[in-house]
DNA sequence: ACCCATCTATACAGTGCCGTATAGATGGGA
DNA sequence: TCCCATCTATACGGCACTGTATAGATGGGT
């Protein structure tokens, strides 16, 4: 039997690149199968259709996501603080090299704001990265309303780090996450 | 002469609200067309092609958004604790009541990831909120960092509320956004 | 070496949109 | 009233992509 040059995990993961470089609408059969090197012939043997890769793509990173982060924060050991500092340090990465993870993650965020099925996934994904962060949280806060805020504010810095286009009085973003850090794990 | 039925700005108008739904990919001249019950026919008229629309809009954007907001909070008087109050009451909409100029802003930051033209006008508007925000917690908080630090968190909960997916431990998004109204203005 | 399932390339019709060209409609001014 | 600038509808060629159909290439199993 002939070996796949081209299996579906390839298609999934160059559409990856392309949603994390373009979002959804980016994601065209053809493109994508120049940037294989090789014509659009074999994709329908995997996928129905477009709409198939899509959901194939949703898929993955819904299985591949939670984990990933939160293994990688939690691998190293150390007690709650020690992981929420490691997690800091892990979202303020130098400016434009954003990884592949966040870019999807951007983009995954706004095609949640048109799509219920995307937007389903994310709820699922955020509410477990949420819970974690709860976790580490209550393991030197008493008072849930605190934890909750704090879980908040980090999520949102999070995100915001690489969507919010101000600059901060002389300081630079970095400078401004230590301090924000400091704040939060006080 | 004739009259325009659909003028210039109407083009823009209907491409905005084409932004807001769908991002920049969403913006074909042919169904905003249909969605104006015309014809095509006058578009290019106004605009040189699709490019310059999408820059009109952005033009329009820039103008119309830096002193919305401000005006708004500012006009109510009182002193900066106040206006952050005003602020944070106008960022906790009910959750999908989503006003137009907020879905404008979060497709215009996704947007400004790929497009560096749309992230220059981004970084501008963004510094004026800033520069209104840092006046504002300046007016009650001595430590520039402690400034600085709240200004970032106020900007990306603004933002986070919007596009964080995540539940709240059986609170909803508004009781949690009021507890860190509190937390920020302390 | 041959077979044949599997993967791949190519060709095709269909669709949606862009930008242009051109003709028709509209309504204020002489 | 007629004129004519301005706005609008329609038709067209072109492009990029979708999904299907079909023929060719590849390489493991026998």
């Amino acid at each position: 039997m002939a070996v796949a040059r081209t299996p579906r995990g390839k298609w999934i993961e160059e559409g990856l690149r392309a949603l994390a470089a373009g979002g959804p609408d980016a994601v065209r059969i053809e493109p994508l199968a120049q940037a294989l090197g090789v014509s659009k012939g074999g994709f329908y043997g995997y996928f129905a259709n477009r709409e198939a890769l899509l959901t194939a793509m949703l898929d993955t990173w819904e299985r591949e996501v939670t984990e990933a982060v939160i293994e990688h924060v939690d691998g190293g050991g150390g007690d709650g603080r020690a992981k929420l500092d490691r997690l800091f340090t892990l979202v303020a990465v130098a400016d434009d090299a954003v990884p592949r993870g966040t870019a999807i993650d951007l983009a995954l965020r706004d095609w949640a704001r048109r799509d219920e099925a995307v937007a389903r996934r994310l709820r699922r994904v955020d509410n477990r990265r949420m819970d974690y962060l709860r976790s580490l949280f209550a393991t030197f806060c008493d008072d849930p309303d605190d934890v909750e805020v704090r879980c908040m504010l980090t999520f949102s810095v999070r995100v915001g780090t690489h969507v919010v286009a101000a600059d901060h009085d002389g300081r630079s973003r970095e400078e401004v996450l230590a301090l924000i850090k400091k704040w939060l794990l006080r």
